[in-house]
DNA sequence: GCGTCATGAGACATAAATGTATCATTTGAG
DNA sequence: CTCAAATGATACATTTATGTCTCATGACGC
């Protein structure tokens, strides 16, 4: 009798990811009537507020992957594929403080995006390690800290990119020279 | 009748400022908790979330101005003013995150705010420009980019201070490097 | 020690958010 | 077209957050 029509729940989770981001205090109400819907059918596809984060949470990982996977597809080395899930993540950076954020307070449902978000941070610093040792990144470079100037880089170009100073793909080359070599003078700079 | 004693007010502000930093969503009740002071207390001293959001915002922007004038005091350079201030601000990191949100809803308040956020946005990227008439920064990269790598590598070595993966100090350097010249392999590298 | 004033605790009223139930209407599959 | 299922609108009960008030208590200046 429930949760058929996926074009409902599409549209809500859409809407939640924006007004969210926009206001995590915003009401159910809110995000029902902007993703035009009634507010029943709101409770109809989720029980209450946690469950729609843990849907939102969710959606956001899948895309993260999917994103990463197709980005990968093709890369010869790691420190390629870096680069590649670095373009491909940008444009979907404002759907990921999701997975930062930790808004999902039940603690079943936690637990489920907790575990698949120190996942997706165990695979980057997989990806650095193996891409230091393809000579990509100094020795006496802390993983960690590449891991978190990787994803706070990528939120950076994200904003560029919504601020209208530039398009994705540039802000992607942007950060990812600020990661590799940083913004000082190049040899091509007069 | 009202907000004499500046303890309350302070210890208020300091719960707020961890309570809301750990979920946006906190009642006043969890604040005034947090700050082991009665909820009536809280609203002698604020008028309303708004009011406290308001100082909250009021405060981080204060913090900032004060590290980074001390900071940059005896600078001989607008480039090294700005490694001086990076030093500077990470200690206080996650204070700034108010800053970046909306967080505060009444209009007159929000203006006050607001108007205080473009206008450090406005000294950081004048910052840039003159490091970049210096040679710090190529001419060919986008001063926005400069200023969006620098607040958000900032908030990095944050998070790697909170993790208790290193020390402010040295993360600031790791961030100061990464913005300057990347995380590539150095010459005194082997 | 005295008095003042902020505070804490609690009661209270109001507003807002949430969750559920009902029913007429619309949608989409067959 | 027809029917079943999902939806929208509405009403309702419940919970939670908010804001105000009162009064006894405790802290601090004098």
């Amino acid at each position: 009798m429930t949760q058929i029509r996926p074009q409902s729940r599409d549209a809500i989770i859409e809407a939640a990811f924006q007004v969210f981001g926009a206001d995590p205090r915003a009401s159910l109400a809110d995000i029902a009537e902007r993703a035009g819907v009634g507010r029943a059918t709101l409770h109809r596809h989720f029980k209450g507020r946690d469950d729609l984060m843990a849907a939102l949470a969710h959606t956001a990982m899948a895309e993260l992957e999917a994103a990463v996977a197709e980005a990968t597809r093709d890369a010869t080395s790691y420190s390629e594929a870096l680069r590649l899930s670095m373009q491909a993540i940008v444009p979907l950076a404002d759907r990921q403080w999701f997975l930062a954020a930790e808004a999902v307070e039940d603690a079943e449902h936690r637990r489920e995006v907790s575990d698949g978000y120190t996942r997706q941070k165990r695979e980057l610093a997989d990806a650095v390690d193996a891409a230091k040792a393809e000579g990509l990144f100094g020795h006496d470079v802390p993983t960690a800290w590449i891991a978190e100037a990787f994803d706070n880089l990528l939120y950076a170009a994200w904003q560029l990119v919504r601020s209208g100073e530039a398009t994705p793909t540039q802000a992607a080359a942007l950060a990812w020279r600020t990661l590799t070599t940083g913004l000082g003078v190049t040899k091509s700079d007069k």
